[in-house]
RNA sequence: GAUCUCGUAGCUCAGCUGGCUAGAGCAUUUGACUUUUAAUCAAAGGGUCCUGGGUUCGACUCCCAGCGAGAUCACCA
């Protein structure tokens, strides 16, 4: 065995994993059967009668030991917590000696019975103690500190955000409130998925790897297929194919999936992220808004326990109805200027009034956007559907009804970020072929981001789509907001980060 | 992509206007200790000071370049 490149530490443990081998103890056996969670143990522990716990087993990681020579204590930390278990000598006899060749980190199972200790801390007194797997690299856990209030002061813990981000193993270990986080995200698609499907809804799922993408303005990433020898491109959204089974009959279609997007990474946009689009047949964006308002409030209530929650500081009310507003409005409430039909050189002259800086060459649509971020986002805190946008800026949005220039079609902002998207999607084939064709010129003129013509969607759509409301729900966004975190990284287990170089590459430079 | 800040032991950090052998706590090792809880007491080991150049008698410290991260902005939903 070399021990090249490792550490004191990392070969001291090594060397322990041969001495316990030799001992006769295998240091990866394959199952352990417990019998309860360090929580069950605590919460189901009786001073009165003790009977109930006097032959349980635990599992877990040790994260931190008291060693007082023929007695020790150890904390164990499973999925649900941790809790103290006390070994002594006279219980274990020789196996007891084997446990100075164990370390913070090893994970071990315990069998024995529950009681208080002096001090008073319920704990697992230990009869038979199994080694159930050796760890050979140390772990940065902090010594912890309880006060009388059972606040939990942690010292000198894995704080990193690049360690922690990268090696997100050691960070749960580490830090396990985070875990709350993550189980959160998890009840949020759970509610989610519950309540489409009780709705008679269908989850389905659509091609990643695409010869043309679309259903959004964004930049792909680009792969190979060899079989094929062609180019694929790792989708941008859903939207056009979960249209194309909309057209093929099926009438509620959802799917929660991955995106990907080539562009640039901060603390709100990870290159690849969650999605969940959902096309209803027959219904507008009306209906959409009632059902998305709806939605929120059964997630937020489920995983949330409320429908008021906070964020950094801001009491959110993910309460129904949600503020509704048209955009011109919006614009006319916080520019005091009405924007309607306004031409492009007079939205420029505008922009330049308020100090909102555009390139010159700028289009109309540009102008508004940088408007609207500059002058409008930051006053959407509270949920509010932001409604009725102009036509060129929703290539995939139905006409609206009664106001000629504008799409039937709204974003929810909360925070000041948009959170979902959704419009009456664009059935008219004609209409539809010309959209995406000025896409395709806009696309000419340099713009990368602009849609993509997919003849196949448009043969679908002359083949004939029934009325039909979508909507696309940024997940990671949302999770962020149900769990206060003000990062996407923080609301992934691994998010994106740029690879560190190793010794090798550099040297070739 | 731009700007600012940061990178020292396994972890958290100190290290002055450049100056002796780079420090502390935790972790680790050895010894003591059979109800401790940031256990305690005694001793010991552990460093590519992010990397590469430069200035200097002398660089963890100053300068340049690079790598990585965080923040802000830009781009982008």
């Amino acid at each position: 065995m070399s021990f090249n490149g490792l550490n004191d530490q990392e070969i001291r443990r090594r060397e322990e994993l041969s001495k316990l081998r030799e001992l006769g103890v295998n240091p990866y056996p394959s199952s352990y059967t417990k019998s309860h969670n360090s929580s069950d143990v605590l919460s189901q522990f009786s001073d009165e009668d003790a009977s109930a716990l006097s032959d349980i087993s635990i599992a877990g990681r040790i994260v931190a030991v008291r060693k007082m020579g023929k007695a020790t204590f150890c904390h164990i930390q499973d999925e649900a917590g941790k809790i103290q278990v006390y070994l002594k000598k006279d219980d274990l006899g020789e196996v007891y000696d084997h446990f100075s060749l164990f370390d913070i980190g090893d994970i071990i199972g315990v069998k024995g019975y529950a009681f208080r200790t002096k001090v008073g801390e319920i704990s697992v007194r230990a009869t038979v103690l199994t080694l159930l797997a050796k760890s050979l690299t140390p772990i940065p856990l902090g010594k912890e500190e309880t006060d009388e209030n059972g606040v939990v002061t942690r010292y000198d813990a894995i704080a990193d955000k690049e360690q922690r981000y990268r090696k997100r193993y050691l960070d749960l270990i580490a830090n396990p409130e985070i875990k709350a986080t993550f189980i959160k995200r998890s009840k949020i698609i759970t509610a989610m998925r519950r309540y489409f499907d009780e709705r008679g809804w269908l989850e389905v799922e659509t091609p990643i790897l695409q010869p043309l993408y679309g259903g959004a303005t964004a930049r792909p990433f680009i792969t190979h297929h060899n079989a094929l020898d062609i180019e694929l491109y790792l989708r941008i959204a859903d939207e056009l194919y979960l249209k194309r089974l909309i057209v093929g009959g099926f009438e509620g279609v959802y799917e929660i999936s991955k995106n990907f997007r080539n562009e640039g990474m901060d603390k709100t946009h990870n290159p690849e992220y969650t999605s969940m689009e959902l096309y209803v047949a027959y219904k507008d964006y009306t209906w959409m808004m009632e059902m998305t308002e709806d939605l929120l409030q059964t997630i937020a209530m489920q995983a949330c326990g409320g429908t008021d929650v906070d964020f950094k500081g801001t009491a959110l009310s993910f309460k129904a109805p949600f503020a509704r507003a048209k955009m011109y409005d919006l614009f006319q409430e916080h520019t005091g200027k009405d924007l309607r039909g306004a031409s492009r050189e007079a939205l420029y002259a505008i922009a330049r009034e308020l100090h909102v800086e555009v390139e010159p060459s700028a289009s109309s649509m540009k102008i508004l956007d940088e408007i609207f971020s500059e002058k409008v986002e930051h006053h959407l805190v509270q949920p509010t559907f932001v409604m009725d946008y102009p036509v060129e800026m929703s290539p995939l949005a139905k006409a609206h009804s009664t106001e000629s220039g504008l799409v039937e079609r709204f974003e929810l902002f909360v925070m000041g970020k948009e959170v979902a998207n959704a419009f009456s999607e664009l059935n008219d084939p004609i209409d539809q072929r010309e959209r995406l064709e000025e896409q395709s010129r806009i696309r000419a003129d340099g713009d990368d981001e602009a849609m993509v013509l997919d003849e196949d969607f448009l043969n679908a759509i002359e083949v004939g789509m029934p009325p039909t409301a979508g909507i696309g729900v940024g997940i990671d966004r949302l999770v962020m907001l149900l769990t206060n975190n003000d990062s996407i990284r923080d609301v992934l287990f691994f998010p994106q980060m740029r690879p560190e170089k190793t010794q090798a590459q550099r040297s070739e430079e």
